[in-house]
DNA sequence: GTACTATATCTCTTTTTTTGAATATGGTCA
DNA sequence: TGACCATATTCAAAAAAAGAGATATAGTAC
C-alpha cells in the first residue's frame, strides 16, 4: 500500500480501493447514511469476517469511519466525493445509479429484528 | 478478466483498469489527441514491451484504439468519459488536472527526431 | 526477396490481492 | 464476575496482477 506517493500513484490507489464489487456494494448501502454492520451483513450475504475485512480496508483508506452505539457499530462515508466516482463509472457503463435504500432507523435486517 | 458481469463487477473492472500509475500516465498523454507509441515510450521512460503490454490492456478494455500510419502506430482514447473519472479522482486527492501536453503533429520524442 | 524498424505477444517469476478459517477483542447484560 | 454478542484481527492458501526477458510479427526500404 505504498510506493512513493506520486500523483499517479495517489490516483491509482483511489481507484484501487473502489475496484472491488463488495466494496462498491458497501458504499452503495451507505449512500443514504450510516448503517450497522449487521445490516451490511444481511444485505451482502457474505461472511461477517469478510465484510469486516473490507470495512477495514475502506476505513484505512479513510473513505468510511465508524461509531459504536450500544451493541452495534455503525459505519458512514466520510468522503462523499467518492460517489462522484461511482456515479461516473456507472454512467460510463450505462448502469443506472442505484435508488437509495429506504432509511431504516432501527435496523430491519433479519439479524437485528428476529428473536 | 471475467466473473459474471454484475453491475458491481462492471464498475469494479472499470476502476481496475484505471488503478495503475502507468495506465493513468498513458491516458494523460493522450488527453489532447493521438500519439505514437515512441512518444509514449519517450515520455514514460519504460521498456517498450512493458508499455505495449499496458496499451494492450487499455485496448482490450476498449478505452483506447490504434491506427497505423506508415512506420508508426498511433493510439487514441475512444472513451473520453474516462477523463471524468480521472479528473474526479484528482479533485478528490487535490491534485491539479494536468495541463495538456503541447500537440506535436510530427513526433518530437528523441526516438523520432534523432539520427 | 533480405534487412530493418516499430510494435506486439508469450512465458515465466515476483508481488499483491483476495478469500477463508480460526481466533481475538471489547462492550453489554445478568 | 462470567457468559454472550457484535465485530475485528491474524494467518495461511489461492488467485490475480505486475513486471522482466525473450521473441515474434508486420510493415517498410532497399
Amino acid at each position: 500500500m505504498s510506493t512513493t506517493a506520486s500523483p499517479q500513484n495517489l490516483i491509482a490507489s483511489t481507484f484501487k480501493v473502489l475496484a472491488h464489487p463488495i466494496r462498491i456494494a458497501i458504499l452503495d448501502l451507505l449512500r443514504d447514511g450510516e448503517q450497522c454492520v449487521c445490516h451490511l451483513e444481511a444485505h451482502l450475504g457474505k461472511r461477517q469476517a469478510y465484510i469486516s475485512q473490507q470495512l477495514a480496508l475502506l476505513r484505512s483508506a479513510e473513505i468510511i469511519s465508524d461509531r459504536r452505539d450500544g451493541m452495534n457499530i455503525y459505519y458512514r462515508v466520510v468522503r462523499p466525493e467518492i460517489y462522484t466516482l461511482l456515479d461516473a463509472a456507472r454512467t460510463i457503463n450505462q448502469i443506472p445509479i442505484p435508488a437509495p435504500i429506504p432509511r431504516a432507523n432501527d435496523c430491519v435486517c433479519p439479524k437485528c429484528t428476529n428473536e
